[in-house]
RNA sequence: GGCGACAUAGCCAAGCGGUAAGGCGGCGGUCUGCAAAACCGCUAUUCCCCGGUUCGAUUCCGGGUGUCGCCUCCA
């Protein structure tokens, strides 16, 4: 089995062949920090945090390489509608990104170079490119010549008589063609300004990335992600500027692009005012099922955002909790030793095998090859461009196996073979939702503050159940309503009473 | 106008040549003192429409229709 992975460059899915056996370079197009983080940011680097995780888990080294756009035109814009500095604008920004991903459980990258402290590479490689005849000055910066580079086009499937064609291209008299874009902007009164050989100034927009990912990782590095509306131009560039400095190519093997958030089937974007920040949702819902949702639907498809959307990911992701919370509470009151029904074990149906006392049941055998199994068919689907969506359908296969496992078994109690096939399947369950992050960010078990409140809350348990033993129904359903409203939940099974945190 | 993607049940969503995963919701049943959770059954004779290729197509090809994205900042 291997890794097979959509590439945008080629539209195919392609073997994951890496530059370096055994290890993945990877490099991400950072924000640019002038707003809130939105939820189009928390699906390109959930995705990514689920994608290094799975490459790890198969393997691999991996290495992670992202930027911060720290100064461009929005910056600008923004921080002088403000009246601050563009760079005190860019790192209150830069902060609330790293907070908002630190929340949703996103592993930070191994590298995060902030574009203001690399300008002497750019302007290195933005020099290379004017000797080597592929970029030009003019009275208003540095041009990359896009027709002293043959293949420009190949990745958003363009050329450049078609976008000639188009009137939409910004006009500049300056520029020798339309489809020029700028390397190096000379700074008007009052911007933010590096010395350059070329006068005051900074980058242009594309410059950036293919500088950093040069620097960080050299030339033909694994994969490069972000969001399809950054095919073209940004990427588009990068390619041409990159490939056009070192002379060879190619710049990355794997253009990786996913698709956009949408809300009522539209993109979700600043100009149609319909953004949601990841603040706001998470004050609504926990980061699990964020994760959750954004993980059910393929990177390449959109994913409409919405709370009925976000309210039946989080249904679907409290099954999976419950099931592992089941066994939990199955491995920790075994019935032999401390189950409240221990005594009439064979109280269950008898023609029922799995309920006679000490027997171990014979599908707990067939529940340790499922549990492989089923493994297995999570991994054929991550290894298949990465389809978390398929992968989340065997975890709930595997979900409804082990509750039927449990439920088979009633006021018997667990055998050791049954208790060990449980512990495989939650094992198997937390490993390979781990991958995904829909389990990892919450606490599983109470802090030292709420220590005291789980003491309590037992006491109260303790006290129903002997009101339940004298069928004192009334005060028993009054404690259990009463524990609800506050936002705990209590459950009898056969193996006790537990309770829950909503 | 140019380029591209997608159309699967009430909703969300996998599958992409061998006869429709999974979830949410709904209905019926089992379990329960009652619940909750869970389990069982039902909820797409069919994958937008029309042609074609094939023994066979939701899956491939052609043509429609519809939705969306990029071509301007965007994840």
């Amino acid at each position: 089995m291997s890794i097979r992975v959509y590439n945008t460059l080629t539209r195919e899915k392609e073997q994951l062949v890496t530059r370096k056996p055994g290890r993945v370079d990877i490099y991400q197009c950072g924000v640019t920090p002038y707003d809130y983080t939105h939820m189009g940011h928390a699906r390109q680097y959930v995705l990514w945090d689920v994608i290094r995780r799975y490459l790890r888990y198969r393997g691999y080294e991996v290495f992670c390489v992202q930027n911060v756009t720290d100064i461009d035109d929005k910056i600008i814009a923004k921080a002088q509608s403000l009246g601050i500095s563009p760079d005190e604008l860019a790192r209150r920004f830069d902060r609330e990104y790293l907070e908002v991903m630190d929340a949703l459980g996103v592993e930070r990258p191994d590298v995060y170079p902030r574009v203001t402290e690399h300008i002497s590479d750019i302007i290195d490689v933005i020099r290379g490119l004017v000797e080597r005849g592929h970029a030009y000055e003019t009275v208003n910066g540095v041009y990359f010549d896009v027709s002293s580079f043959p293949d420009y086009g190949k990745l958003s499937g363009r050329n450049l008589d078609e976008m000639r064609a188009g009137a939409r291209v910004e006009v500049d008299e300056a520029k020798k063609d339309p489809a020029d874009f700028a390397l190096w902007k000379k700074a008007k009164p009052g911007e933010p300004a590096w010395d350059s050989p070329w006068g005051r100034g900074r980058p242009g927009w594309h410059i950036e990335c293919s500088t950093l990912a040069l620097k960080y990782l050299g030339s033909g590095f694994d994969m490069h992600g972000g969001g399809t509306d950054l095919i073209f131009p940004h990427h588009e560039n990068e390619i041409a500027q990159a490939e056009a400095y070192t002379g060879e190519g190619p710049f990355v093997r794997y253009w990786i692009h996913h698709e956009m958030v949408n809300v009522n089937q539209e993109k979700m974007s600043k100009s149609l005012g319909n953004l949601f920040t990841v603040r706001d949702v998470l004050k609504e819902f926990r980061p699990e099922d964020i994760r959750y949702f954004l993980v059910s639907v393929h990177y390449r498809s959109p994913a409409n955002f919405g709370p009925g959307e976000l309210n039946a990911a989080k249904s679907a992701r409290a099954r999976l909790v419950n099931v592992i919370d089941s066994i939990d509470h199955v491995l920790g009151t075994p019935g032999a030793k401390n189950g409240p029904r221990e005594g009439d074990a064979g109280a269950g149906p008898a023609h029922d095998p799995a309920a006679i006392p000490g027997a171990a049941d014979p599908a707990a055998g067939d529940l340790k090859s499922r549990i492989e199994s089923l493994r297995n068919s999570f991994i054929e689907a991550m290894d298949d461009d990465f389809n978390t969506a398929g992968a989340l359908g065997a975890l709930h296969s595997l979900a409804r196996e082990v509750n039927s496992f449990i439920n088979r078994r009633r006021n018997a109690a667990f055998p050791p073979e049954d208790l060990e096939a449980l512990k495989a399947a939650r094992d198997t369950l937390w490993e390979l939702g781990g991958l995904l992050g829909i389990f990892g960010v919450e606490p599983r078990v109470p802090g030292e503050d709420s220590r005291l409140l789980g003491k309590l809350v037992e006491f109260l348990v303790e006290l129903r159940g002997q009101a339940r033993e004298r069928k004192e129904w009334a005060l028993a359903d009054q404690i259990r309503d009463r524990l609800k409203e506050l936002g705990i939940v209590l459950e009898d099974t056969p193996q006790g009473t537990r309770w829950k945190m909503e």
